[in-house]
DNA sequence: CATGAATGAGTCTTCATTCAT
DNA sequence: GATGAATGAAGACTCATTCAT
């Protein structure tokens, strides 16, 4: 990977994000790059693989975000661990979040698939809480995520710690 | 109105809701509304007035959806509905809803101003039946249907019945 | 078929015929017509496109050449209209014909069925008047066609009205 | 000449005989090569300089094919020598030759003075044996191997050993 | 000798928009 | 109101070529 390589990566990341995926130009992406055009085709063949190599250097995040929690066994562990985390993503972090709920919208990309352990293991958690709905359970916790994340990566002022303490209580965990 | 304006209407918000904005030429527009792609020129001006009209025909939606509830002063009541708000609406609106959400994220189009009376309401009824945190529970709802509404939007399969009834369950309401 | 349109296609002939249709680029036709470049496509959809118009509009050229021969029941007629074929296409087509001799070797056109009938009538002449090899005298017939009508198209010098005579006397017809 | 030159050279002759010379990228030839895309450069200069490698490689070809007719003086057997011209090519060389014809076409490359000292000899043979036309006799050789030649190296398929003894049989030689 | 990163000009094509009819 | 021809700018992508290593 030379550093062209990741202006690249870094310039499509920020464009991609903010100003959307069919908006932003590979003109675009190559200028606020501060490299040619071609170079984006030759690196990554076309503007779907350039992309699609940003998802794939994210995939890891997603993994590592969710590889702690769906190792866990203690129920309550796993609901707090499921809580905490949106909460936990660091702030630098930000613009490729954005970008993966960007794409959910703009190009029809998964998402549901990516939730999918995370359900799993939260109903797990919540049966053995021994919760009456514990499918719902599971689907509310990640619908307060989508529509909380949502919100924060719109940039919508929100007093995270607070609403962190607010929603641990709110489950007695 | 003319037939053809509707026509056009009618095409362009099924494709910007399921294509994307940015991703659907007026090209395409016209063929599916059978008409000269001039015409949308003459009728909308440019592309974006095209849009604002789709969103203006729209704004009826809102408001109707939220008329209910911001008149409502017993509490309960508009927890209540607040909750069965998302539940309401019929499918047959749901390509109109699909294209907001679409917009909220590929252009950066409000979202938060819209949500504002019904977490101004909403914060009221916490309050008055002793809620420790008010303003976060009015959010929380609101993340709940931003999470729900999007998942359904985007064709995820949900016991609407069912979780509505957990919902209200949840909250005593 | 408007003006404009007609401008592109004759451009385009003079420039596919001379230059290549891989080294003439749709900018270069676009230019020489006088219109814009998009419209090309507005009207022939892509480049290969408009080489298909072209095509076709050459189409009854082949037709009006062969109609007259392929009809033609007297053997010895036959082999004089044959061998009179080459030297009957008017100067004004010859650019048209250039063309069709390039793509028969820059692309990999066809040509072989297109003189398909011309092969089995001379085969037919060749036999009815009790040539022993009739299947190979069509085909030198047509090679000769082939040899002579290139050198022509590409500019060799050639007395044409004494070859034609040559010809004829060496046939007999 | 290094075997990677050798690469190149054969990948190129493949290439331009089967895609044309416009229709193959130096892109496309380094991969078919198995060589870097800088190496053509560093070897030949440019594009235009590999296909003149190529032609030069080739000119050998074309001496010794004429090498034996031009030294013979009686004129039979020049006549014959001629006809068994196209004959003699090994299908080994028939991708050289192709890219003959192609760049007869697709480039505006001579041809014509190749073929002056053949069109020398074979009037010369034709006048010995007292032919009222020669130059015209002459020019019908070159003619027939053109459009025989032509056919063979697209691919229609042709009882080559037939064909020669059908002509040879023709001129009694 | 050989590579592969890098470029700038150019290619085909699409798009929103205008305008005469 | 309605069409369809026409445009110019921009879009994604390709290509021959250069150069540091």
């Amino acid at each position: 990977m030379t550093e062209k390589q990741e202006n690249i990566l870094n310039a499509a990341l920020e464009l991609f994000a903010n100003e959307g995926y069919n908006a932003t130009s590979t003109n675009k992406v190559a200028k606020a790059a501060g490299v040619s055009e071609g170079l984006i085709f030759r690196h990554f063949g076309n503007k779907e693989g350039l992309l699609a190599a940003l998802l794939k250097v994210g995939e890891d995040r997603f993994k590592s975000l969710y590889a702690d929690i769906v190792m866990e066994s203690d129920p309550e562990k796993i609901i707090r661990k499921a809580i905490l985390l949106p909460f936990q993503v660091p702030e630098s972090e930000y613009t490729f979040w954005k970008l993966q709920f960007k794409l959910k919208w703009e190009m029809e990309v998964d998402g549901k698939e990516k939730t999918e352990p995370l359900l799993r293991v939260l109903k797990y958690a919540f049966e053995k809480l021994g919760y009456a709905e514990p499918e719902k359970e599971a689907s509310l916790i990640v619908f307060i995520h989508e529509g909380m994340s949502g919100a924060i990566l719109k940039g919508v002022p929100i007093d995270k710690q607070a609403f962190q303490t607010f929603l641990l209580e709110k489950y007695n965990v």
